[in-house]
DNA sequence: TGACTTGTACTGACCAGTCAGTCTAAAAAC
DNA sequence: GTTTTTAGACTGACTGGTCAGTACAAGTCA
């Protein structure tokens, strides 16, 4: 089944995957250059062009796999937990998967609200999958009566997805010596601090 | 005193930063042209140049003026106000200048956190001012006993500026319909709402 | 053998920045 | 008050360089 053939392609994919991630997320999309992202992958600019049809094409499977990565952490993570608990498990999830993967992270921070890109659109929609993870999770709470029922599920959503996103990214740009964990026990206890307002 | 010499450049100067604005937030600023800025500001290229060194300059000065302005707001917003009272007003402020200024709002978003860049150390200084401002409020609140004792109050100043701007964003790129009070509110009870967990 | 990779060379489009020259408001000279 | 001069503001063709994508002959590996 996983003859060498596939393994080795594959290798070169994944390698070519991480970076242009590392770069792209560092220098943006159009300040990278496909020599670049060969040489730091160690392989020939020709075999950036054996397995991806264009430049373009290589970011958007980069974008569909990195993402579709966090969807399936965040759906593995609130899989059979009452909502409560299902959000922790959420942000815990989210922060974690931006620790693994910090350039994507960072990467998706820089573009995810850019308009007019030839990727826009799958962009948009692989945004959508993740963040329905985390409403439908605040639906089922408001529902169950675990949330105030006057919340707007959808922008509730967005804000935790995105609050996560830049307190995670901020802390890798800053204080990156600070350990996960603390970041996520400071960012709960933000979240959960009645600011009194 | 307001000769015709300086008014003129500094109209050109004012028709050049929003040109430049509107292109660096839709495109991004690698993928934009000093040539298309100067055609949007209805300029010769070479007047860009003759008002500005270079493009990065162009840029850094854009950024230095916008964050400046939102700096000011919000002071502005904060002053003499209650802590409590003045996270709402500053709230108010980031959504307000971020519907009067959609484009430096999403540029600020694509470009805050992506480091290696020649004005990247400008943009941290800028936004640390701004960041500063939410900051000093949350801890007058803390010593004050509105908020809780245990808030980080560098984190959760730099997740309440997030947040704003996420939201907001987010708002003007998928609802643009809906009305900045609305978005308001929703975003209030958002933070307001004890999510129970 | 055939799928995959390498390295090098090339093309054509595009773009930041330059520069010699034009235009014009206003200061100077008469 | 008219003419001349000056200098600030602007122009757009041009240059030197970069980069996405192509071509291809030769090499590696299952």
């Amino acid at each position: 089944m996983v003859d060498g053939r596939t393994r080795r392609r594959t290798d070169t994919r994944q390698r070519l995957y991480e970076a242009a991630m590392d770069l792209i997320a560092e220098h943006g999309f159009s300040a990278t250059t496909v020599e670049d992202i060969a040489l730091r992958a160690g392989v020939a600019k020709g075999t950036v062009y054996y397995n991806f049809p264009s430049k373009n094409a290589l970011f958007e499977e980069l974008l569909r796999h990195g993402v579709g990565l966090l969807t399936a952490d965040f759906r593995a993570a609130a899989g059979g937990l009452a909502p409560p608990e299902a959000v922790l498990a959420l942000i815990r999830a989210e922060l974690a998967y931006i620790e693994r993967h910090r350039s994507f992270a960072q990467l998706l921070l820089s573009e995810m609200w850019r308009t007019n890109r030839e990727w826009h659109q799958t962009l948009q929609l692989l945004r959508g999958e993740a963040v329905d993870v985390i409403a439908q999770v605040l639906r089922r709470g408001v529902d169950e009566g675990h949330f105030d029922a006057a919340l707007d599920v959808r922008m509730a959503a967005a804000a935790l997805f995105g609050v996560c996103l830049v307190v995670a990214v901020d802390w890798l740009v800053f204080e990156p010596d600070r350990s996960l964990a603390d970041v996520q026990g400071a960012l709960i206890t933000v979240i959960r601090a009645r600011v009194g307002i």
